[in-house]
RNA sequence: GCGGGAGUGGCGGAACGGCAGACGCAGUGGACUCAAAAUCCACCGGUGGUGACAUCGUGAGGGUUCAAAUCCCUUCUCCCGCACCA
């Protein structure tokens, strides 16, 4: 009679095993078939790890134990994202250096995770904070800088009141904080700017490239924003000058009847003295910077707007003198700050000018009435009113027109993006610092490649100040410096980079981590990249991964990687719920501790049970009912080891064949919760015969064993299997043996099962429509229309009464 | 408003156009036990029937098909992004 399964016996054993072999430590023999798994590195917060993060990692462990299984030598690494403001919050608060808290955090994290028996190669961790780490890092910006990509420029930042630092577009929510939800405000500041604008088409484009899930691509372009359409001069009217303004309907150029420029264009300074009614614009001008974003958007159907008195512009198709207005429904960060307005055709246009009863021409027809009804669609209507273009179809006459004033020069074909450039400074000191000194003669200079890592000063206070300058302006020692070019007197920047940064190509440096030449050597990235499988949160889709895909295309632009795209396949999970279905947190006291289960039911328990919970991209709610029934099922593996008899042979041949394939495939696909499912029945049929031979219970454990390593490999060596598991060989199956020799079918009376029958899996027609007729003897009552044999799963017959 | 996803038992969830509800949880009955827990076995969508069986059933309404949770049209609800991007 075996022992009683006791994990937490087993699991630290295991666990102490696969450390001292270095078992999952992935060879530098480039010869190998190489995998590449990933999961995102985490921030190691003060809290500890969370029930939501084994989800990723144990969908990702099974990927990279299957693949050892299968001969691969496969790449699964672990390190930490470290630097970041709750950390450096901690750190004030406490009275802790930030050092301090990340080491402790860390060390928290690793035995967290170690704890869950995940196949991590420990040899290969790295750490954002660490200087050998992020010399590259500030390698990086150095490159970007020396072609242009990072510059610097006064500009509105969002800026967050609480956490006194300016925020990247993506870190706004809903016009707040991502981070901490307080509302953001506008404030002009000279901030460190990433040119990201500049790769956007490759970044849409080389989507095409690679197998991501279908909402992060969606996303991606959608954040991106890709528009194709045409610049167009209109002249003013009395002068030389022309407006210029961005539209993706210049087909519609005859409908033009006013015109509209954001309140921040400069034009209203220019002409500042034809503008007779410049106090009312001013006013409203500063009626619209008052705003905050947030209200902006809330405000967003009321439209409203000046016009400007002694500013007109002309249609240059029509010859019309049109009205200029001010309106902050357009904006100057987009297109050119101002628009041509086509009512009949635009909703905006439209409300605006029922609004101040501006006039509405149509010029597309195929709608109802433009007076009462926007018209913007473009896929069945028929120009008219639009002299040259009457009776083409949109697509036609936006060729046609784009055509005609690219002769006349009055135009041209344009394409615009709503992705903006990536604001990457922070006024923080809990970041790498950006290596970049200021003189007075050189203006902004580089520090030299050999003067990195540019280290953080110790400083006394780690506040970040009302004026919105980083802590790090305080420490005159180090602030004051000589120029490396001239070698005057300089100023160091002071603020620094944005959390984004280090996980921008952490990836990399897992390929080659201790390089002290360069951020990772060719022939590691030659091997491993790009990523074969990267798992993480939606939540980064327009963060981290947007961010990491331009960093890559930069860096393969610059030779210092082998391909243009960085992960080859992204997948994302859904998140886990508390038992309330609502996302946990403190405040809602829903929050399950994955130590908690660790120490109830064991790691491989909660592996089982995360992966079992349902859909792996679909939001699940706890359930710790649930939770046992899944350390069950491994009870119940666990007494197989008494039911085994010797025999190399399966017991339940078809059955396993079955189940080899589907868990084989499952696991490729996301399916967790099935290929579980299939493991549990095998084990029903096993308790329903009473036995199973050593080859059954062989194939079950190494299947099993991506999901609940620990219990595999115990039973493995409790029963005498040979060896490790882990070095073990996936099992194969035969696609013949997948099918029964006699299945039972359905057998219908006008689609509706009336009886089953068994037949021979190959049966003919005749064979199963007479066995099928037996079957239903006595029921078979009226007129047979027609019969229908689907092989191996139904017989249909047709009948009419 | 736009985009993405989801609506199936008491619950989590399964179902290449082919016997809806696999698997798990909860529940019911039985075995074991002095008893309970644990474990093992069986049952477990609604309605009617002792029963074989009949009948209804995948958010709602149509349609295609011998056959629809699955395909097509219409419609409702919920969740998640984005949001005046010209």
């Amino acid at each position: 009679m075996s022992e009683m399964y006791n994990p937490k016996a087993i699991e630290p054993k295991w666990q102490q095993i696969w450390d001292d072999t270095k078992a999952f430590a992935a060879k530098n023999d480039y010869s190998l078939p190489k995998y590449y798994a990933l999961v995102e590195f985490p921030y190691p917060s003060g809290q500890g790890l969370h029930v939501g993060h084994p989800r990723p990692y144990t969908a990702l462990d099974i990927v990279a134990r299957k693949r050892r299984l299968q001969g691969y030598n496969v790449l699964y690494p672990m390190g930490w994202d470290a630097f970041g403001l709750p950390t450096e919050n901690y750190a004030i608060k406490n009275h802790i250096h930030p050092k301090i808290v990340t080491k402790n955090n860390v060390a928290r994290f690793k035995g967290q995770l170690k704890s869950l028996g995940y196949s991590f190669d420990w040899d290969r961790e790295i750490n954002t904070t660490d200087p050998n780490y992020f010399h590259w890092t500030q390698w990086i910006f150095l490159q970007l800088f020396k072609k242009g990509l990072a510059y610097k420029t006064e500009m509105p930042v969002n800026w967050c009141p609480s956490c006194k630092v300016g925020l990247a577009n993506e870190e706004v929510v809903g016009g707040c904080c991502e981070r901490c939800g307080t509302e953001v405000v506008r404030r002009m500041r000279s901030q460190w700017m990433l040119k990201i604008t500049a790769y956007a088409d490759r970044l849409i484009d080389d989507l095409d490239t690679v197998d991501y899930v279908e909402r992060v691509k969606v996303s991606q372009k959608n954040w991106i924003g890709r528009s194709n359409g045409a610049e167009v001069d209109f002249a003013i009217a009395g002068t030389e000058d022309k407006l210029r303004v961005y539209t993706t309907r210049p087909d519609t150029l005859f409908g033009a009847t006013y015109m509209v420029m954001s309140p921040e264009h400069p034009y209203i300074e220019k002409y500042a003295d034809r503008i007779k009614n410049m106090d009312e614009i001013l006013a409203y001008r500063e009626e619209a910077a008052k705003k905050s974003d947030f209200e902006r958007t809330e405000l967003a159907k009321d439209k409203t707007g000046v016009a400007i008195d002694g500013l007109r512009a002309v249609n240059p198709v029509t010859g019309a003198e049109i009205p200029i207005w001010v309106s902050d429904y357009v904006l100057m960060s987009y297109g050119t700050g101002a628009i041509m307005a086509v009512p009949a055709h635009d909703e905006r246009d439209w409300e605006f000018a029922k609004k101040f009863g501006l006039p509405i021409v149509e010029v597309v027809a195929g709608g109802r009435d433009v007076q009462e009804e926007c018209f913007p669609d473009v896929e069945t209507g028929v120009l008219v009113n639009s002299g040259f273009l009457n009776g083409l179809s949109v697509e036609e006459a936006k060729k046609a027109i784009i055509a005609w004033l690219e002769e006349k020069g009055l135009g041209t074909p344009k394409r615009n993006f709503k992705l903006r450039d990536w604001v990457f400074s922070r006024q923080r000191y809990w970041g790498e610092p950006i290596p970049i000194v200021f003189c007075d003669k050189c203006g902004a200079v580089p520090l030299s490649e050999e003067d990195l890592p540019l280290l953080l000063p110790e400083v006394e206070s780690y506040m970040p100040t009302e004026t919105g300058e980083s802590p790090l302006a305080a420490m005159t020692d180090w602030v004051n410096t000589t120029c490396p070019c001239c070698g005057g007197p300089a100023k160091r920047e002071t603020d620094t980079m944005p959390q984004w940064a280090g996980s921008s190509w952490y990836f990399l440096r897992y390929t080659d981590p201790t390089n002290e030449n360069a951020l990772a050597s060719m022939e590691a990235l030659k091997y491993w990249m790009p990523v074969d499988w990267y798992n993480g949160g939606m939540e980064h889709t327009t963060l981290h991964l947007l961010y990491s895909r331009f960093w890559h295309k930069f860096l393969f632009d610059e030779g210092a990687v082998p391909c243009p795209e960085p992960y080859a396949k992204r997948t994302s999970h859904g998140m886990i719920l508390g038992e309330n279905g609502e996302k946990m947190s403190k405040s809602r006291g829903n929050v399950i501790n994955p130590d908690d289960i660790v120490n109830e039911f064991g790691a491989d328990t909660l592996r089982t049970y995360e992966m079992f919970i349902g859909a792996f991209e679909l939001a699940a709610s706890w359930s710790q009912e649930g939770v046992r029934g899944c350390r069950r099922f491994l009870e119940r593996v666990w007494k197989l080891q008494d039911m085994v008899v010797p025999g190399d042979a399966y017991s339940l041949e078809t059955k396993m064949h079955q189940t080899i394939k589907k868990v084989s495939s499952d696991f490729e696909t996301l399916k967790y919760n099935t290929a579980i499912a299939a493991m549990m029945t095998l084990v029903n049929d096993y308790y329903r015969e009473g036995k199973l031979t050593q080859a059954d219970f062989k194939s079950l454990l190494i299947m099993l064993n991506p999901v609940a390593p620990h219990i595999t490999e115990e039973l493995w060596e409790v029963c005498g299997f040979g060896g490790y598991l882990h070095n073990a060989k996936w099992p194969e199956y035969d696609e013949a043996k997948t099918i029964e020799n006699t299945v039972e079918i359905a057998v219908q009376i006008n689609g509706k099962t009336r009886a089953a029958v068994t037949i021979a899996k190959d049966a003919d027609k005749e064979t199963a429509i007479a066995a099928g007729r037996e079957a239903l003897s006595g029921r078979l009552t009226g007129t047979i229309v027609k019969e229908i044999y689907v092989p191996g799963r139904i017989v249909n017959i047709v009948m009419k009464p």
